[in-house]
Parts: structure tokens; sequence; C-alpha cells
DNA sequence: CTGAAAGCGCTAACAT
DNA sequence: ATGTTAGCGCTTTCAG
């Protein structure tokens, strides 16, 4: 392929012209630049990213990170949002997205320090993930589209309001008469599931409500997981009258999970999902969910990621809680009276 | 950030020994290793990929190109199959990703002679593109995970059989007493939609059944267009009594439409989908459908892709053509007899 | 307006 | 076993 070399040598020029001309610079004649215009047609020239990459020390590409197997970034819809938004933005502003799916035993700060990446977006990095510690002190750029620990990191974030969005959950099952509510929720290594946990205590005691210790339950954000679950806390004597669950196909689960014992959602048991993936439009009964908007998650990761990469800005992190909303749909119903549960 | 020299001063060694050091070359004195080691250790230095990549022409990156809108592949869970079959054989030998979503103007082939990747794998490229065209003919590497025209491409591609999944399709209704099959499309510029109406028409003919000119219909690849296509061709007289849809999305709206005008799937109308998502197993009635191994394309198109890459291996192009496979669930049963139909 | 030379970080070829 | 030199494709001084 040819080079600018090529190129100069062709058209009788320099070098440092044909670079002007490429790079569109005022200080070439007009009769110079449609010559050497013409040449790179001849050619088909493409000035490489190589060089101009070693040259200016940017890559231009910013590495996303999603570290987990590919069976949990498949089963969760919402990575393909997030991806969507991130997409968006580095294309407006010429950046290359460069996507580092699955574990490996390589710390991720590695992508920047050996030049493949400008920056970094990372997405659902668990607690425990050792990889990504010596990112938190240092000068790379990154974002995080969750909290890592729960005090403050020291880093920029974009995170959706889960606390707040279960809160929203529970106050919506109290109105409609719910006293007993469980919660399948998701990994404990997960700050968005631990986040969901503590909105859920917070609005219990809001509503004083008691919480039967045997009615927060701990899965991994899968189908098999709420019905498993569902079935088990279901099957006690004085069972909960809606389960909250941290992500839909935990309750797409769940509803399964009561089906197979005989209940039926809501008019039995109400089950409310979070995420509101597009499964969860679909499904019997429609999905009452919490949605959190994975396509503005990404694009505002994306976009503080770049305008600390572009515009090398210093100071203190940019830390976002993007709202969460409440979707009733058809999963959540009256509470049945107390009268007709099974008598204890 | 440390580079080489950084390192072969402080070590007081020459830049080569450092490079031989960090390649692993055997011609080092054990001394003189450890001792370079330790000094990279201190300085954290990392290899820079640019470096590297400028010296030896290569990226070490593939690309993927998705040339939608971020809507359409948001829609179509099937990508994210696929993305993972790639990403994880990538990975496997050392590989980027760099993902090029969405539309622009520029050519896909810049991408290589930039020197942003090696190799191209494209995904879903409509028969109307311009963009994939200077590939066809040319030395770069890339491989199709669809036709792109009928007529074979002189190009390694991998495909799903979709022509024969439909069929079998066919066969299924039929054998379950079906005469009248109608069949809402996916849109005329993607191959797949143009094998899935030519299996259909095949199967129509083995089995000797006619086909109404208003039984087949055109629409995106949507809920919306399988809403609103079923409603019409159901609302005929002499209507249909199974659908075939070219996805699963298409189906889910084909059920609503059909709900929408009183008629129930799948006692009064047998549908049927295409991709088997993970959606068609959790709707109601669960989905019968055609399933088509994304991760797997995924995995061969790389596959070929790194031997051509890494192998720079020369010769016809491999064109692998994958089966599909019928999923019976409950969304298709007997046909009602005849007489049960209104009377035209 | 145009060009020559230096150098980005690394490796390959050829010494020593 | 180790070092020297050249050069990958480009941009950036600094001169003409």
């Amino acid at each position: 392929m040819a080079t600018i070399k090529d190129v100069s040598a062709r058209a009788g020029v320099s070098i440092k012209t044909v670079s002007r001309v490429v790079n569109n610079s005022a200080e070439v004649s007009e009769a110079t630049r449609s010559h050497v215009q013409q040449i790179i047609a001849e050619l088909n020239y493409r000035p490489s990213a190589l060089g101009k990459r070693l040259v200016s020390g940017r890559t231009n590409t910013v590495g996303v990170v999603i570290p987990h197997t590919a069976a949990y970034v498949f089963a969760h819809l919402y990575f393909n949002e997030v991806l969507r938004g991130i997409g968006e933005v580095l294309h407006q502003h010429g950046l290359d997205l460069l996507l580092h799916l699955g574990r490996s035993d390589m710390a991720y700060s590695d992508l920047y320090r050996q030049h493949r990446v400008d920056g970094l977006i990372l997405l659902a990095i668990p607690t425990d993930d050792t990889l990504h510690r010596d990112l938190l002190g240092s000068e790379i750029p990154c974002v995080f589209t969750c909290r890592v620990v729960e005090d403050n990191n020291p880093t920029h974030w974009v995170d959706s309001d889960a606390a707040t969005g279960i809160e929203l959950v529970v106050d919506h099952l109290v109105s409609l008469g719910h006293r007993r509510i469980g919660m399948l929720a998701g990994p404990a290594n997960l700050t968005l599931a631990r986040e969901q946990v503590r909105g859920f205590r917070r609005a219990l005691d809001r509503h004083e409500l008691t919480l039967d210790p045997g009615w927060v339950e701990t899965g991994d954000f899968s189908f098999d997981a709420g019905r498993r679950l569902s079935k088990t806390m279901l099957a006690s004597r004085l069972r909960p009258t809606a389960l909250v669950c941290g992500d839909d196909m935990t309750a797409v689960g769940a509803v399964r999970g009561a089906d197979d014992i005989g209940l039926r959602v809501p008019a039995d048991v109400s089950v409310t999902g979070f995420d509101d993936v597009i499964l969860a439009r679909y499904i019997t009964p429609p999905l009452t969910t919490v949605r959190q908007n994975g396509y503005e998650k990404g694009r505002r990761a994306a976009e503080i990621l770049v305008s600390v990469v572009l515009g090398s800005e210093r100071g203190s992190p940019r830390q976002e809680l993007l709202p969460t909303e409440l979707v009733v749909r058809e999963s959540t119903a009256a509470a049945m009276t107390d009268g007709a549960l099974p008598i204890r």
C-alpha cells in the first residue's frame, strides 16, 4: 500500500507538503494542493494511523472493559444498551472502540500503559475484582459505570440510582396493600446488588415493615436463580405476598417458580424486576420493573471520558447518579387480604 | 511513562538487550536478564504497542463492522451472540477487537488502509450497502457473516442456512395439517430475508401448496411490523392458518396482532419465529422457531479471519453454511379443519 | 509557500 | 552475549 513517501516521490514534492495537503493545512498553494490530491487519488493513498499515533502518542481509541463470562454478558441485554450509548459518542468524536470482553490475568491499566487505548470505560466491575485496582489512584483516564466500592471511589463514575429505584418499587407494592415483601437479590460482589438491598431495607424501615430473615436471598441474576429462590421463599407458611427481584431475568424466573408451585402472578403473588430489558415488555405477565437507562449511562460515561482524554481536564472526579423510573405493568396487583392466606 | 530507553539507561544496557528480555529471547545471560527485569519492575515499564505495530506493520486488531442504526442492533439480540463468539476467538489469539457500529460515509476498507485493523468481520451487510463494495475484489482480509449477493460472493463467508430452516418450519406446519400458510418476511435488502423467502416458496412447491399473492408481506424485522402485517393478513376471509415470520421479534408482534383481532395463538392461528433469541423461550406462548447459532457463527468467522491474518493464507474463499434447527414450542398447533373456518 | 532533518518506541540486520 | 545502526510512517521544528 502506498505511503506518504510514494506520494511525495510521484508528486515531486516533499513529504511535508503531502502531509500539509492531507491535513488541510492552509499554507499550500492551490496548484500544489490539487496536484498532490490527484496523485493521492491515483495511488489510493490513505494516511496510516500507526505513524500518526506514534508521533502523537495518542491512539484515538477508547477501551471498554466488561470483565464477565460470555454467558453473563449475553444474558444481560442491558450491556447492549450501554455499548450503544458509548459507541455513538465515540463515533461522534472520531474515536475507535476497543472491546475487552471476559477476564484474563492482565490488569486493565496495561491496555493504557501499552498504548493500546487512551482511556477506559469499565462496566459491571465486581468489588472483588483485582485487575482494576491500580486504576483507582492512577492518572489513567477512566470512567466506571458502576461504583466499585460503597464509600466513594476516587474516580469518575456514572451509575443508576438503584437504591431509589427499589424504594419506588416497594412504595408501589405497599400502596397495593403488600406488607410481607421478599427480595431476590443479586450477587454480593456487585455494588448494584448491594445498593438494591440497601434501598429495600430503607423502604421497609420507612413503612415500618418487618423483614423476615429468610426473605432476602442472593442469586446470580439469572432465570434459574429466580426460579429456584422463589420456590423456596414462597413455600413457607407465612410467605411473602410480593417478591422484589434484582433484575428482570431473575423476575422472569421467579414468575416461573411461582407457577411451578401453583401460585399465579399477580393474583397470588406480585413480582417485580429491574432494568426494563426488552424482554420485560413481552413476557406474560408484562413485568412491573425499574427502568435504568443504559443507553444514557453509556453516553454520559463516554462523554466524560472524551472530555478527559481530549481536554486532558483535571480536577475532582465527575460522579453522576442517573435517575431510575418505576414502570408499572401487570406483574403486580393488590395483595390478598391476610384472611385469604394459608393459616399458619 | 517509561520507555525502553529509560529502562536501558537505568539498567546500563543497550536498548536491544531490553528488547530481548521483554521478548524472552534466549540469547541473554541470566544475570543481565534478571537485572533488566528488576529495572522494568521498578519503572513499571510496559512495551508500547505503537512502536511494535509500526515496525511489524500489523495492528493486532480485528475490526467488526455492524452497519446498522443503534435501534436495529439493539433489537436484534442475535448480534450479542455473534460478538461473543468473535470475542472469544480473538482473545485466544491475543487480538484486539475494534467495534465499528453504525453507518458513516467511510468505506470499511479504509479501516484497513489506514492501518487501524489487520482484517474485518462484517455483520448483516445489506445488499444495497455501498461501503463494502471495494472489499470484494481486494486483498484485504475479511469475512462476511452473511452473503451479500445471491450469486456467490468472491469472499470468505459464514452464514446460517436460513432457507433450509424455513423449509423445516413449513414441513412442521404441514405435518400439523396446515395448508394455507403466510409469511411475514424481512427487508428485501438483506440476503437473510431473501433466503428465507426462497426456502418458503421451495417448501410450498414441494408440498404442492398454492401461495396466495397477498400472503407474503415484507416488514423490517420488528415487533410493530409483525403486529401490523399479521392483522391485515389475518383479516381476509380465507385467511392463512399459520404465519411464518422472518425473525422472533416479528413473530412476537404477530402474536399480538392476532390477539388484537380476537384470534388466539396457537388455537386459531400458528405463528413461528426465526433466530431463537432469549426472548423466544419466555414469552407466552413460547415460540416455535428456527435456531441459528450466532455464537458458533461468530467463532467460525473469527477463526477463518485469524487463519488468514496470521497465516496470510491464500487460496479459494472459505464459505461455510451453518445448519439451522427447528425448535418446537407452543406457538404452533394442529390446523383447524376447514369446516371450522369462516365461510367465504 | 516549501523542504530537510530529527524523532516518536520499537525491532531486525548486522556487527563485535 | 551484547551493542550499533537503520528504518517502520508520520509530524514537528526550523530553515530556506
